[in-house]
DNA sequence: ACATACTAGTTTGTATTACAGACTTGTTTG
DNA sequence: CAAACAAGTCTGTAATACAAACTAGTATGT
């Protein structure tokens, strides 16, 4: 095999760090807007909302522009496809680095 | 806390996947020579070349030049820092794809 | 009324870097 | 002498993460 089918690839789109701590915040709060990622992640407004349409296109989060009173506010939540890439995202990073046994086909 | 500590930056020498199939690898086999990375791997020769290089740097893996007769054989093999870099890697990207709980400190 | 600051972005520029492919050197084999 | 293999180095390209600047609309302070 010239291709290992053993290294599938991980899904880069999750795998890239600050987009790993996005995907893991929003899979454990369900729903966040945007200044509470901002302040969780430290990353800048730029790069988090680039990241964040990243994730929106790839169909993994879903972002809702709401107001409060007149002040925009925009959540942010995973759809159940995010879900489903994290959590296929997360098996194979264990199979990865938690190999079951040495010595197989 | 504007940087949140447990955040803390994944190695991204090995987070990158090519180079994670490597060290995965070495962990579990503890010396490969070239030819077996290579068609484990699928990367091209130049490509991996780089990876092993890189990863030598960083001190992580030894790179030992042998001949088999008068062909050169290549002997790649994790040292004790990359093993450690390796579980240290491992022990945050499980701390962060598993959260312990949630209502953190 | 005007300046400042905040929310939520878009755009721009830079610097890194992964990757493939071409080229190199030395060796063995036909 | 030609071809093929081992193990690289070098080069060029394309992607991309990231920060910082800029935009736009609202609210607040004086």
């Amino acid at each position: 095999m010239t291709t290992p089918s053993r290294w599938q690839d991980l899904d880069r789109l999750i795998h890239e760090p600050a987009r790993l701590m996005i995907v893991t915040l929003l899979y454990a709060v369900e729903e966040a807007d945007f200044l509470y990622l901002l302040h969780e992640t430290g990353l800048t407004k730029g790069n988090l909302s680039t990241h964040l349409s990243k994730l929106e296109e790839a169909g993994y989060v879903r972002i809702t522009k709401t107001f409060r009173g007149k002040i925009p506010r925009t959540l942010v939540a995973l759809t159940p496809e995010g879900r489903q890439a994290f959590e296929t995202y997360r098996q194979r990073l264990s199979r990865l680095i938690h190999p079951p046994a040495e010595g197989e086909t």
